[in-house]
DNA sequence: CGTTTCGTTGAAGAGTGTCAAGGCCAGTGG
DNA sequence: CCACTGGCCTTGACACTCTTCAACGAAACG
């Protein structure tokens, strides 16, 4: 808790004390897996908010799980568009897209003071050998993202602003919800701007869409305060049940009387954009 | 080649002398390594144009290698929207998002007649086991693959359509290469509205962006046969230096004057957009 | 050879982006 | 404590890209 860097009795038992336990350790590790996960975790490291974990180029040297803070992955194009790829706060693992070709490819950029356990490579590449179980878990990971990212792209490629607007919010609720907080009223850690790179939209819209959504009474919105009133509101407007093809007002209320082929519907795309677990 | 069940004998040697190896092997194996990755793979399967390797929901059971033919992956929403998220062809491997839940999270529809090579799940587990290398390797396969869909997200959330289509071409264009096959010459499998769902646009689109690039001389199109005339200027249009604010016209010829601040510009992007390796 | 799917093209309108101006807030230095 | 500064957010007016709706032609399929 208090020095950079922590003798090996201390790490002992850093993993099965972190209260972020449930997050970032697979699931049905036994006791002495366990163990061997917590030698993987050599040291910690803070980073201030506005600094960089890495950077895209740099050498793959270690996976990151986040104890505390706040992140963003961004890539870039050649001719300088930074396209925001996911937002991190704790128990997340950062670092995955660096395996490919040992230099990460995106930027991880911290958006409030954090702080992160490192995973060193070559310890990764110990536990792959020795415990099987290990090797599948990180494998489970890499998945995990892939499928969410499966989800961003369903978000980014067919959805209208304000759709992916309440997607947003909801996601973040469910997160938030996940690490124990508030899931009606929390703090975007983000600007505007990074909302709607990640979102695909300008921050202009970003910034209208979210008011409109405060005057239709399904949050209330004081710059990076959020309170959300309408769970059920924004669900419908997710699932494309308002504003479907830009004519129909809000939905009243929450009755509905359209009959919808798949009615379970809500759950696939929660589970779809939500990040990790 | 004759039957789909095919002796263990005949398997042996499958992976060595198949003509795909250097796309789908890991690239550092040793002569052991193969022979072991060569018992991972227990059978072929076809599936004919139309069909369904796996549909989302299903039990994940294993990965494919596509040994010959054309498919995508697509995930739903609630609502019944569809987004492709990506097209494969031979030597990818397929899949890799059942790993997660241990059930897909997309469907995968052959659009051509395909032949696959199977990789149970059971196998893989023994092979993550034994050997380091391989482990490491499908851990490599998997993160190959998120910095892919980091690529589509940068296209979907910060590109106009004609550096979507450009862009799109020119990955495709890259992958054949890769093949053995023509990059300047070649079908395209899909239909326009499966291409329009991938890159987040309308069939119609599509349809009008591919007739402005043949009436700009780019390309050749005709239906889905498509010719490329100008790779220079499908890179630039990609790196934004035409269409950038809809204001001027294409590139004439191809110089051009203007002073880009990073000048290795499109490899960058190249290598973003491409799928594995 | 009819039927269906797929592709092309046009006209009109909706949804976002662009540009611009002003307000809010935190941090800084007088 | 206050004014100043710079970053961030909001809102309006307008432009433009892309979608929508529609009609037609071309290719694929049984």
């Amino acid at each position: 808790m208090s020095t950079p860097n922590i003798n090996a009795a201390t790490l002992r038992t850093s993993c099965s004390n972190c209260n972020l336990r449930e997050l970032c350790l697979p699931l049905g590790l036994s006791l002495k897996e366990i163990e061997q996960l917590e030698e993987l975790v050599s040291t910690r490291k803070r980073i201030k908010r506005g600094e960089a974990l890495y950077r895209a180029g740099d050498k793959f040297e270690a996976l990151y799980a986040i104890r505390l803070g706040f992140l963003k992955s961004a890539v870039m194009s050649s001719d300088g568009r930074e396209q925001v790829t996911s937002f991190h706060m704790s128990g997340d693992i950062v670092g995955l897209d660096g395996l490919a070709g040992m230099v990460y490819s995106s930027d991880l950029i911290a958006l409030e003071d954090t702080e992160v356990c490192l995973l060193p490579y070559q310890k990764l590449l110990e536990v792959n050998q020795s415990t099987q179980a290990m090797s599948l878990h990180f494998q489970r990971l890499l998945s995990m993202e892939i499928v969410r990212q499966n989800g961003v792209m369903l978000l980014l490629g067919s959805m209208h602003a304000e759709e992916r607007l309440a997607a947003f919010i909801l996601n973040l609720s469910q997160r938030f919800e996940q690490r124990g907080y508030s899931r009606s009223e929390f703090v975007l850690r983000m600007t505007r701007a990074e909302i709607g790179s990640y979102l695909g939209l300008k921050l202009e819209t970003v910034s209208r869409v979210l008011s409109r959504f405060s005057h239709d009474n399904l949050i209330i919105v004081n710059q990076k305060h959020v309170q959300i009133l309408d769970f059920e509101g924004l669900r419908a407007i997710v699932s494309g049940q308002a504003y479907q093809h830009g004519h129909g007002a809000r939905a009243e209320g929450a009755a509905s009387g359209q009959t919808i082929p798949i009615l379970n519907a809500r759950q696939d795309l929660d589970a779809l954009l939500t990040d990790e677990h």
